[in-house]
RNA sequence: GUGGCUAUAGUUCAGCGGCAGAACGCCUGUUUGUGGAGCAGGAUGUCAUGGGUUCAAAUCCCAUUAGCCACCCCA
């Protein structure tokens, strides 16, 4: 035995693709890409790496610490491995002034990197999927975001899934209705954020034991737990706190975007006013968003909302911007969960594999391989000189659906004959035709 | 960052003081122009690393490392 070679590892928290993985991320990736083309959103892409000053307070001191440095000996800038995309997305509407066109509608499907602790479904390098757009103020936009949201997780198989909004502006009111003191609400939401999880009296517990009055917490209760029928449930909070202009322009814009998604066609199904959910960022601004997937009940995929004052770091003016990202992550485990992925995807690209039987044929095998590659046909040559016996397992380990078999017999005839390993079905063609058969031989079931 | 669990073949795991095992996968053959299934055979391990206890350690103890899970936070 050879000397002990290096280890192979991954660094903590990362994850090699191997191709079958690879083909149902990708198929993922192309169905929401297809998607944001359908509302027009452009695709951006920016470097992994962004200055350390670009990235700093941006996301709050806990956040912070988890943002990985990228030094080299020698290296003269501060730089880190960004931490999302919506930051460089800032940065870059603050960099590009004349050459972006307002409003801008972009998309970026890129890994970002966190030095979290790993866990099951979550990773140090995870991709992120963000649709925005920058420049509109008004709730059109916000309804687009939704309706992207909406029609990616349909096309992608999702049947039953809800998407939650609520907005900041309201939640600020609620805790100045109820009393809460301006210094207690971060302790607020993210109690209340738990709603799902710890219930109403996990979230009463909770808050009394962070020190919040015990009468505020009543009205508070009172207020999240408003679940009434679509916008009646904002015609009560209309009621109660309307006298607090906070609440009321959170309940105007709610009312705005109901008004929007009506017009596009969004079934109520697919929404609906939540007041307990809250997103942990703090720089949401306006309406926010996130989508659970409620049959089987398998926790969020999507998050977003309004951030109309970020853009104004980067930027003497900030521009309102309001976005989503696609949790593309968890929705690739999910649809393994819930079998979502199509059944051609398959385990290889490969669609024929062309036999060869030995050295005397092997230029007509690499022929009809190239000609097959020329009318559009995925081929894979065999590339060893084996026994046709082998040949067929290799193709059947990779799934290959057909088998092309080129012997002298059919050199001679000018014919290859070709087969479906499936079920074993079986045609000699013209060399001419073998194209257009491969084509109906993968169509037809049987 | 806090707490818990685990580490044995390529993979999933059994073995819990006395010769290193199973299943799956892999390789070979079942006679050379046909895969999956069957049958017959075969290869594969510093039992994570370092120390300790013992006549004897994969097994018990300690440390280290790595992985997993929960919390915090988040996608």
């Amino acid at each position: 035995m050879p000397e002990p070679k290096i280890k192979p590892r991954l660094p903590k928290g990362m994850r090699d693709f191997l191709p079958q993985e690879m083909l149902k991320r990708e198929h993922v990736f192309s169905v929401v890409r297809e998607v944001f083309h359908l509302y027009g959103f452009e695709p951006l892409q920016t470097p992994v790496l962004e200055l350390t000053e670009t990235l700093m307070g941006k996301y709050g001191e806990d956040a912070e610490k988890l943002i990985f440095n990228a030094q080299h000996p020698g290296g003269k800038e501060e730089l880190s491995l960004r931490y999302d995309l919506t930051v460089p997305l800032a940065r870059v509407v603050g960099q590009y002034q004349n050459e972006i066109t307002l409003p801008f509608k972009r998309y970026q499907l890129s890994p970002v990197w966190r030095a979290e602790r790993p866990q099951r479904g979550r990773y140090r390098e995870f991709y992120q999927c963000d649709a925005d757009i920058v420049g509109i103020k008004d709730m059109s936009a916000d309804a687009e975001i939704l309706g992207v949201i909406v029609t990616a997780l349909k096309r992608l198989g999702f049947l039953q899934f809800n998407v939650k909004i609520n907005n900041r502006k309201l939640l600020t009111g609620m805790g100045q209705f109820s009393g809460v003191p301006d210094s207690q609400l971060g302790d607020l939401y993210r109690s209340v954020d738990k709603f799902d999880k710890i219930g109403a009296d996990g979230v009463k517990g909770e808050l009394l034991t962070r020190g919040i009055d015990n009468e505020a917490i009543g009205r508070m209760m009172d207020l999240i737990q408003s679940r009434q029928e679509g916008l009646e449930n904002l015609d009560y909070l209309q009621s109660v706190m309307g006298d607090i202009p906070a609440a009321a322009e959170g309940i105007r814009e709610l009312r705005e975007l109901a008004g929007h998604l009506s017009a596009a066609y969004i079934s109520m199904e697919n929404y609906e006013f939540d007041f307990t959910m809250v997103r942990g960022l703090g720089y949401y601004t306006g309406p926010i968003f996130e989508t659970v997937i409620t049959e089987p009940n398998l926790g969020s995929v999507t998050g977003g909302g309004r951030y109309d004052n970020l853009i104004g770091l980067f930027r003497k003016d900030s521009l309102p911007t309001t976005g989503t990202s696609l949790g593309i992550e968890r929705i690739i485990d999910l649809m393994s969960e819930l079998n979502l992925y199509p059944a051609h995807l398959g385990g290889t690209v490969v669609q024929l594999l062309v036999t060869v039987f030995g050295d005397e044929t092997r230029i007509e095998s690499t022929k009809l391989a190239a000609e097959l590659r020329a009318q559009g046909v995925r081929t894979e040559l065999y590339m060893e000189d084996k026994n046709l016996g082998k040949q067929f397992q290799h193709a059947d380990k990779k799934g290959i659906p057909l088998v092309a078999i080129l012997g002298t017999d059919e050199i001679y005839q000018g014919v290859v004959k070709l087969k479906r390993l499936k079920d074993g079905e079986e045609v000699s063609v013209e060399r001419g035709a073998a194209a257009e058969t491969i084509q109906t031989l993968l169509e037809q079931p049987i």
